[in-house]
DNA sequence: CTATTTCATGTTACCGGTAACAATTTCCTA
DNA sequence: TAGGAAATTGTTACCGGTAACATGAAATAG
């Protein structure tokens, strides 16, 4: 109706001080029941929406928690997300989403805008950055979480897997299942770091034993079941003995399941599959397909407690660095 | 390094005004080329982060556009963004993302929120809020844009497609390929109003044809490929001599489908299927279903760009309502 | 060489709330 | 019923920038 409510307005038509007015707003305590509700009464009727961005300019703090993360389309970050809500739920702060898009660049600058907002945290995928950005993020006076990966150095906080042992894993359950002949699929390979960490775990640890990559597919678009299938069709075009695929990611995995059942390759005699992250997408195939967990959910909830935790207290926590132990499911694929 | 570096000490340092460093770093003109390399060397070298929530303050202005969507999980909502996200980047403008959790009241909590940072634009899913949020909507100081769906009472601004019609069509390309004995499976349908929607326009135009459903799964959980999966057997066991079945979403038909490849059922000989959305994981299956392209990310474009121009004009826009066209593509499925 | 612009920089006030502290009122207790 | 603690409300200053206007310096004109 009217053109702007402020503060001051409701303070007036409620008959009292813009403060009393404020507290009341905020349920801060220290003010009477009969005049907190009058106040709330006015400023509901007339669809008063408090201004945080002053608010929050004198009370120096904000209520929000940066996420930065690479993607949102592919299946992996909405999880991490979803972990990080349901904790901060307990608490007055809420997750604001930041995409870098897989570039360090736009990262730096993601990163910039989320931090001139003031957070109260950051939460950041992976643990590299470009040198500006590790400058920001050193200096930032919210405490930063850097998730997803911890193999590296942390500036401070850090929780994660380790993708170069989960590929090493990974490696060790192939071989043990006999496979010799092996291929490796990735996607974004030069710009996502854990997924080449994967990679090189993956083929050292073949290597240790003294076997070699028959071929490997470094893909720099996105990952999607159909690309998935197309990658693995021109792969065993390339080499039909081959006897197990590792993919960089499940829906990769799923899509050269989906070239076996067009085809008719049967799955794992002709070819085994493993991928990674066990997505969703998984659940409902008519066959198992290997995988391994990444806990992301439990990545999210576990920086969400690190950022409130340091919130409560007083001085600057001690770095605190988690690492998670990612499970390998074999499904029936391997 | 330093504790806070405000920009009166960036000032100090590069010996000017606070004014003309505060120029400078914004690349305001009326700032001479020495002047502003000085600030921008000691800015950068410092590690500067302008404080946004001062400057947004004094400047009465904010360069983040609210995006309130359902869910992240759903595979739908990421495209939306995209188109936003491509078009702002024209722009000075950033999106934020809210979660509103197929909830009113959480929708309500969201929007308040997102308002109270006065944000540039609101771009929100859906027609439908509760009593306090419509009055926010009415009154908040910017542009808001209603998007996915047409079939309501848009508050201002609206883009999207219509469901009902959307569902009347799909009827119609089914009972065309002499399809009769139909089933409905939809998720999250107490509170996914466009699900319902297309639900309503599906059964109307078959009833009108004389055609009534067989069977109907209304389940309220998220959809995903093993729930489709699931409700699919469930229903077919029912109703063995199903012919059809359409699903509120790709995700659950591909678990239709998954049921059918696990269990030997021939598509779309023993039974159609067809879903909603035309989503990515569609590509790459053996076989192509039958979808209606949602028109995701035109739609955000279109949002995006309304509100671009409503904040170039000086005077309140007039309001938009754009209905886009949906395209069914039958595939092989139907 | 002075008058008039133009360009670059500085000054002042204010954005809309809230912390900190002061002042007032209410409520007890002796 | 006075005196003091507790509960409530008000006053003042300030958060960290920027708009608007004022001022000073350099450039162009006559």
């Amino acid at each position: 109706m009217t053109k702007k409510m402020l503060l001051k307005d409701v303070a007036r038509l409620a008959g009292v001080s813009e403060m009393t007015a404020s507290r009341a707003l905020r349920s801060a305590p220290d003010v009477s029941k009969a005049t907190r509700t009058k106040v709330e009464e006015i400023a509901r009727a007339h669809g008063y929406v408090p201004n945080r961005i002053a608010g929050s300019l004198s009370s120096q703090s904000v209520n929000l928690v940066a996420v930065v993360v690479p993607s949102l389309n592919s299946f992996v970050f909405p999880e991490v997300l979803s972990g990080i809500s349901s904790v901060l739920k307990q608490s007055p702060l809420k997750p604001v989403v930041g995409i870098s898009g897989y570039e360090m660049d736009e990262e730096e600058d993601v990163i910039r805008e989320m931090l001139s907002w003031r957070p109260s945290g950051l939460i950041v995928a992976g643990l590299e950055h470009n040198e500006a950005t590790q400058r920001m993020l050193t200096q930032a006076d919210c405490p930063v979480v850097e998730v997803m990966d911890v193999d590296g150095t942390p500036l401070r906080h850090c929780v994660g897997i380790s993708h170069l042992q989960a590929g090493r894993d990974m490696a060790a359950q192939i071989l043990a299942q006999g496979y010799r002949r092996i291929g490796f699929i990735g996607t974004k390979m030069p710009q996502d770091f854990r997924a080449r960490k994967r990679f090189d775990g993956f083929s050292e640890a073949l290597a240790a034993q003294g076997v070699a990559l028959v071929d490997s597919l470094h893909y720099a678009g996105d990952s999607s079941i159909a690309t998935g299938r197309q990658l693995t069709a021109e792969m065993l075009e390339r080499h039909p003995d081959l006897d197990c695929i590792y993919y960089s990611s499940d829906v990769m995995s799923v899509g050269g399941y989906m070239h076996c059942l067009a085809t008719g390759l049967s799955v794992p005699q002709d070819v085994a599959l493993a991928g990674f992250n066990n997505l969703q997408i998984l659940a409902g195939l008519p066959l198992q397909l290997a995988t391994t967990d990444a806990c992301r959910r439990q990545i999210g909830e576990r920086a969400a407690e690190i950022v409130l935790k340091a919130r409560e207290s007083a001085e600057e926590l001690p770095p605190i660095c988690e690492t998670l132990s990612p499970r390998i499911s074999l499904g029936q694929s391997l």
